[in-house]
DNA sequence: TTATAATTTTAGGCAAAGCTAAACATTAGT
DNA sequence: ACTAATGTTTAGCTTTGCCTAAAATTATAA
């Protein structure tokens, strides 16, 4: 596996699961900051080697051994994350560049050792899931937001109410389907929570909370 | 900085030490495992970058940029090594081919953060010097145990030699990485010698004290 | 439904880093 | 000093991964 054929893996496997259905040429191309026709070049390579299943003009799918690779690759990334932060005092927002470089190194022992010396962790610092070494990634329930407690992470899935003005509000606060919502803090008296979303911070009441899904991981 | 292009920088580095001379096409070739027609090629192209000066015919050597930038690649191999061997539990004899890998993560405060997660060692498991943020070396030459007179104190900074069997042997006597090594006596004629490490006095023969590294202040 | 727009593929090129074979320089042996 | 052996460079080709431009396909919309 090289290095560029690592990298379209791994972006064709985030992009599968966001999607769920094949992945275009466009959506790649753009993902991966480069041009239609380098990724049709790579689709069919990433094909002879049975990674993937491509039809012409109607988008790739990653074979059971593709989303293997991809998801071994999104595991090392992970857990290098893990290690910059836990161990090195990164930032979470910081390491992402970097886990992108280590993610490539090539060794079993080294990432299995890796993974003991960080006490086998289940999530990398920004809340998402590290897949197994056999790649299969931890199914979380969806579960309400005002059911989260301090310091938990959830991605929104969905609302339980959805008139207009609920729906206006998520939207005046950037909250759609796939945010990250984090759980600063919670009142007990009247449940009230404080949050961030991207770089926002801010206060959501209990009902707000009690009508949008999220799943944690 | 390609990967290839700091690989041959490395290489350059270690064999200008080596062999204290300019650093000849086939010298190169040979520990590049490449064609010496290749090694000219790039040869060519680090010398536009004024990486090193290249005279037709005559080998080349670095310049203190490439020095520099050499030299850089080698702190991070052997930084590399030591997290391996300290925090992952790696033998001394199986880190180099990832180091080889992990050395060309191009990370300045990673590099940064590592050197100080590992308590800013001096030196690598193998018992060779770690070339600080500026490319200078300590100049603290290691040599073999067998070079040491009588009376000499030596600490143990690598083996030459590392069969199962030698190393089992260092095991068994309790030298490892550190170990203060008293010449007190030392054989003309096998050239074996009588040494103390911590309280215990025995003989070592002329082949075990010739694969032992060890730094003599 | 047909023309236009958008998407995707193909064809042909480019740079990096390697290779082989042939040409050229240097060194060594007599 | 001259030829042979050795070492080095050049020329030209290959592969990988990218690019642009043009052709082909699919989608959209009047």
């Amino acid at each position: 596996m090289t290095l560029a054929e690592e990298n379209y893996l791994k972006t064709i496997f985030h992009l599968e699961r966001k999607l769920k259905s094949e992945v275009s040429t466009n959506a790649l191309a753009e993902r991966m900051q480069t041009r239609a026709s380098s990724v049709t070049d790579m689709m069919q390579k990433l094909a002879d080697k049975k990674m993937l299943v491509y039809k012409k003009y109607k988008g790739v799918q990653l074979t059971e051994k593709g989303k293997k690779a991809a998801a071994y690759v999104v595991r090392k990334h992970r857990l290098w994350e893990v290690f910059l932060v836990d161990k090195l005092n990164f930032h979470w927002d910081e390491v992402h560049e970097i886990a992108e470089q280590m993610e490539h190194i090539n060794s079993v022992e080294l990432i299995k050792r890796l993974d003991a010396f960080l006490g086998h962790p289940d999530f990398d610092p920004h809340g998402d899931p590290i897949p197994d070494k056999d790649g299969n990634i931890k199914k979380a329930e969806k579960r309400l937001l005002s059911e989260l407690i301090k310091n938990q992470i959830g991605i929104c899935v969905g609302v339980k109410e959805s008139s207009p003005e609920y729906l206006q509000y998520l939207d005046k606060k950037k909250i759609s389907i796939g945010t990250k919502i984090n759980v600063l803090g919670k009142e007990f008296f009247d449940g009230s929570m404080m949050i961030q979303v991207e770089r926002d911070q801010f206060f959501v009441s209990k009902q707000i909370a009690e009508n949008l899904y999220v799943q944690t991981n």
